[in-house]
DNA sequence: CCATGAACCTGGTCGC
DNA sequence: TGCGACCAGGTTCATG
């Protein structure tokens, strides 16, 4: 489900509940979504601490509790969000965590989703790219960096390791926005194309940020509510359609084993 | 370095 | 209705 406009969306709203508290004790319904500590190692050193401070990194949603950091990464169908009580007729709990009378819960149909504990950032940072909302996606940085690299466009935006938190929706649509095809080799691209993908990028994802991020089909935050994007997409899930630009039939394909949008007469390789 | 395919899971949809 | 095939906002690992 989530890319960053979804996950910055789900982070803000569990903030609002989290900051401050401390969590009491944890229940596990699927062992796996622990991918690097016990119950135990929770129980150890993380119960009992407030939370310091919420917020996202790349597609990471990051509980700070100061000496330890709680990790989140939704995956395809992860939800995070705070309730009173906890609803025993959902089949999906992978976990919840107590504090004070109310609950944080982790739903996730397709079970991918995981929790991390760090000391810190630095593994995170390690292998993580460039966050595309911050300064550091300089003009500058991002003519350089994809002139060194020679890679069909589209799979380079997906690669978290080059800019982070770019997923299959918001490639389609910033690609569609710079009139790049996919396909297109990174090192070919020309300088203009390349200002107006940067441009394109932090467009979608803030404007997505602003709608509460895509609900395609599982996403919601904040227990239940939508992201309201869909209705701003122009390429995504619109094959078959008109181009918004200039009429002609939206294609899809795959590029990178992902399902693929694009104009073939705006966006030429 | 880069591309591809499989694996991890469940559920919805489409065609027959 | 039922059944199989295919698809899904992601990541990782193995292989060529």
């Amino acid at each position: 489900m989530p890319e960053l406009p979804e996950v910055e969306t789900v982070a803000r709203s569990i903030k609002v509940h989290l900051i401050g508290k401390s969590f009491s004790s944890i229940v596990v319904n699927w062992d796996k979504v622990l991918h690097n500590f016990t119950i135990n190692d929770f129980n150890d050193t993380i119960s009992g601490l407030p939370v310091k401070e919420i917020y996202r990194r790349a597609k990471y949603i990051i509980l700070d509790f100061g000496q330890q950091l709680l990790a989140v990464h939704l995956r395809m169908t992860g939800k995070l969000y705070v309730v009173k009580k906890i609803d025993r007729t959902k089949k999906h709990i992978s976990l919840y965590i107590s504090f004070d009378d109310k609950y944080l819960v982790f739903e996730d149909v397709r079970k991918f989703g995981r929790f991390y504990m760090f000391k810190n950032m630095e593994y995170l940072n390690e292998k993580l790219g460039v966050e595309p909302l911050e300064n550091e996606f300089s003009e500058k940085w991002l003519l350089s960096s994809i002139k060194k690299r020679k890679r069909q466009i589209k799979s380079l935006l997906l690669d978290q390791s080059f800019i982070c938190g770019i997923g299959n929706i918001y490639a389609d649509e910033a690609l569609w926005y710079s009139k790049i095809h996919p396909l297109s080799v990174s090192n070919d691209i020309p300088v203009k194309k390349i200002l107006k993908l940067r441009k394109g990028i932090i467009k979608v994802l803030s404007e997505s940020i602003k709608k509460g991020g895509t609900t395609i089909r599982d996403y919601t935050y904040d227990f239940s509510y939508v992201g309201n994007y869909a209705l701003n997409l122009n390429v995504f899930g619109k094959e078959g359609t008109g181009c918004p630009r200039c009429s002609s039939v939206i294609i899809k394909t795959k590029v990178a084993q992902r399902g693929t949008h694009y104009c073939p007469k705006c966006q030429k390789k």
